[in-house]
DNA sequence: GATTTATATGTGTATTGACACATATATGCA
DNA sequence: TGCATATATGTGTCAATACACATATAAATC
């Protein structure tokens, strides 16, 4: 039900075709709601049907058209009785920590490398945050309406130099 | 695909039943992978067709039997070869985060009152590995097939002692 | 000139997962 | 006596998700 509600949410910082969420979703909602592009596609056609988003075609030459989305009064409506449903325990799925719990069974090898790998995509997840940080909330207080995104920063930031710090700490126990 | 090897690294602490593994998985693998009760029974089912485990079926008298699955020497093999497989990245899904995204439009209250859930319970969570450290891993050094097993907890206290720290901090910043 | 990458939108299908329902017994509690 | 809870194992079904495949064009690269 909720990758509905992360469209909506998207849509609320601007109109975008299927392809721009895609990317979009990536750079901001995706951090904590992963969704593929045939899912967004399919979602928001659905959320057209019911009203909460409207659709119009933007001709283009040469390419093929772009069909742009745009949240609705009703799909406003419906992202704030959203908001009062209770929320669900955050939702972790993790290969890595579960072959830790085997760890006599497994190829240690492998485990050394896969950690190493691990760190290098916790410490790129962690350039991509201070990126984002430093463009979009460089300059002292930021907007009352971007406040919710910065604190989502600082907690994926906090997350992922947790990562990072377990990471190299494990590999060095592992030899 | 990675439940059947999350039930398979179950199987290598001791044999056990659906319903035990039920409650094995939410006190160890399950904190980085969920399943239901259904979802447990059906995979069991098929991790014996394919030989990876065997089942006895205790008789009891009164309650209805138990039916004891053990891993066998083909399961050992396939959670070896599963672990040389690459792990993919950790899949996070997180309503709350996905509404903080477009805090504007959503119900500021209820914001609040669910960060203040959250946090109670990412401190009960921390609370149950704390006591689970203590239980098991209380004198000295672990033994080496325990190592993964305390290597995964030290990243979930973390973890929690992240959120603990994220959630007290943004409900002083909501008023 | 050929290949790759990016733009742009989908369908088809299999697997996973969620959730309600079903059954049977024992124990504790009000 | 009735109700809830724990033990123990499932089925039935729908929604969600993943992944391969399909199509068409433009720009950049080799």
């Amino acid at each position: 039900m909720a990758l509905s509600h992360a469209i909506l949410v998207c849509l609320t910082e601007r109109s975008m075709s299927g392809y721009d969420l895609g990317k979009f979703f990536d750079t901001s909602v995706g951090f904590f709601w992963r969704a593929t592009h045939p899912q967004i596609y399919r979602e928001m056609k659905k959320l057209g049907e019911q009203g909460y988003v409207t659709s119009a075609e933007e001709i283009q030459s040469g390419k093929p058209n772009r069909i742009v989305y745009s949240i609705t009064d009703a799909g406003r409506t419906a992202l704030k009785e959203w908001s009062r449903e209770p929320v669900g325990p955050p939702l972790i799925k993790d290969d890595l920590l579960v072959r830790l719990q085997a760890i006599e069974h497994i190829d240690r090898d492998a485990l050394r490398a896969q950690i190493a790998g691990r760190l290098q995509v916790h410490r790129q997840q962690l350039e991509q945050y201070f990126h984002i940080r430093d463009v979009r909330f460089s300059d002292g207080e930021p907007l009352p309406h971007d406040l919710g995104k910065l604190m989502g920063l600082e907690l994926g930031i906090k997350y992922e130099k947790g990562w990072i710090e377990w990471c190299e700490d494990v590999l060095k126990r592992l030899g």
